[in-house]
DNA sequence: CTGTTAGCGCCTTCAG
DNA sequence: CTGAAGGCGCTAACAG
């Protein structure tokens, strides 16, 4: 079987219409005379025409692709932000093509120049950490750049997200509101996870308000997980230190630190407060819910995408979009 | 700024040669001395060239994309097997481009035609089941094809999976064999994960084998999550059904279902034994390991776009891939 | 081993 | 409101 694919050519053959006004009604561009439009339509429909997107991006030098570079996909927040950008881009012609840089900027540097190989639309990538050579090309390219999850510095074109150092310094007044004193921090390696720094800055601050400082630290080697929470909160308790709360780097690591008191028969809260960040469904299904702060994930990736396909222009200044968090009481602090 | 980016006319200026020859050169195709690959190789650094794929796919008519098509990013199972695609596409030319279909066919189906209007090299779907229409277009494409995930039906070029109905099959098994005779099973709504309902199946069949049958069953209305087998197994059980192990449709469910016991005090796997599906790390962090199947998502992921790379043209014979599951003993049956 | 010649299918520009 | 002409950047087929 297998026909040729039809093109511009014979949809305009049957409508008796020039290629051009058929290339004008898909994509809705300059006047049409309603029976024009009508006929091309049918003839389209008629004879299942699909436009050839390579073709169409050669022409015009720009495709319709957004594209999109995450840290990773082994943690749900980066499929959670990719899930908003497809929402967004659900009920357009625009697609995704992804790119996974494991948190690597040289990485991302080279998806960068793959992805910009396709002329895509826009790109969507994540912080403000990129080497001087992705800079000079996102910031040559001309097309629209969203800098996601962060807001604390001055991006290129917009950055959607939330202040992880707000967040990190609210996790903290939020305990010492709570009246908790000696308050641990347990977190994962973060040289490359800049964001959960961030988060212990503000962290720290926080607790600084109060004349306080972390009542005792335990930072994981390696990715966050529950797994590595449950032994970072062992490592951190088995030191001896003398603390009634503690600050995890994500809710992954939190739960990993609920499981350890779990197991250790250790209540919470009355002997240890565990606090989190991202407000994952994991933590709100555990027998207490975890108390964490909501990251707005997919708001976060709907909204980028949704931004960036307002214009095609950056605008004058670069844009900061507040897509805040909020406090989750929960019962474990 | 903003230069013109530099296209194959200007690198085979520089290195004064045609710009065939660079073509040739940059696609490793037919014979070139080497003398003139390095002068095209030092042309295309100096110039700092990146072939634009769009000209490439048109004249090719076949571009470097995967077109990959899954049913949801909200489960941690999907995102996996993305990262097995990507972890065997990281040191080629080809990129994914992602359609998520949220487990709708005509969904699918539309993605699909987007997807085949890049001229994708390869398509890569879930399971078996597509409408009339997307069949069409996957057969006459002519591209390769991979259905991922299950490999119980015939598929239309290669599968990647495991065998679902296997695998409920040796759940039951295993808690017979472990003395468990009154056995439930807890579900999510399979009017769209046809993959749970295969496990059901089997799970059932085991049963049988033994000439036994579910001693209760509940079946949650909607999408699986921790919280909906936390709820769904207080239901099972509040009805009073006698169960002394449970089967649930999957890890997220089980690990739900772990956190209702410890909320009601329930002795695990004394009272009541919990067995799981997919090998999640959240149950292997739990107090005590959630007894499961692993299900090698990313393996699935990585076999499937490994194997479509190597070669263009379809097997005469389509081919199944099981990778396997195994049994995960855990502590919780 | 390398060059020449024609497009791929669409969009942009300019006329009408 | 519609059409004609030209070209986007690359690759395929053939010639040498």
């Amino acid at each position: 079987m297998q026909r040729e694919a039809p093109t511009l050519a014979h949809v305009a053959r049957l409508a008796a219409v020039s290629e051009n006004t058929v290339s004008r009604v898909i994509r809705n561009k300059g006047p049409i005379a309603e029976e024009t439009r009508k006929r091309v339509i049918e003839a389209i429909d008629s004879l299942g025409y699909v436009p050839n997107r390579a073709a169409g991006a050669l022409a015009s030098s720009s495709s319709l692709i957004i594209g999109v570079l995450l840290p990773s996909l082994s943690n749900i927040v980066f499929p959670e932000v990719l899930r908003g950008i497809h929402a967004a881009l659900a009920d357009t012609p625009y697609q995704a093509m992804i790119g996974v840089t494991d948190y690597d900027l040289l990485q991302e540097q080279k998806l960068l120049g793959s992805l910009l190989a396709w002329q895509p639309a826009a790109i969507v990538t994540t912080g403000f950490d990129h080497t001087d050579a992705s800079r000079r090309m996102l910031e040559q390219s001309g097309i629209r750049i969203a800098e996601l999850m962060d807001i604390d510095d001055r991006p290129i074109d917009i950055a959607v997200g939330l202040s992880h150092r707000g967040a990190g310094r609210e996790s903290a007044r939020h305990l010492v509101a709570r009246g908790y004193r000696r308050i641990g921090y347990v977190g994962h390696d973060w040289s490359a996870d800049r964001r959960a720094h961030f988060r212990y800055e503000g962290f720290r601050q926080g607790l600084q308000e109060a004349g306080l400082s972390p009542a005792a630290e335990f930072r994981f080697e390696g990715a966050s997980s529950t797994m590595a929470g449950r032994e970072a909160l062992a490592q951190l308790l088995g030191r001896g230190g003398d603390v009634d709360a503690v600050v995890f780097s994500n809710d992954d690591m939190a739960v990993g630190g609920f499981m350890h008191c779990l197991g250790a028969g250790l209540a919470i809260p009355e002997r240890l407060a565990l606090f989190g960040f991202n407000g994952l469904d994991i933590g709100q299904a555990l027998p207490r819910p975890l108390s964490t702060i909501r990251s707005n994930r997919f708001l976060i990736g709907r909204t980028a995408a949704e931004k960036l396909l307002e214009a095609r222009e950056r605008p004058a200044e670069p844009q900061i979009i507040d897509t805040g968090f909020e406090i989750v009481e929960g019962a474990t602090a």
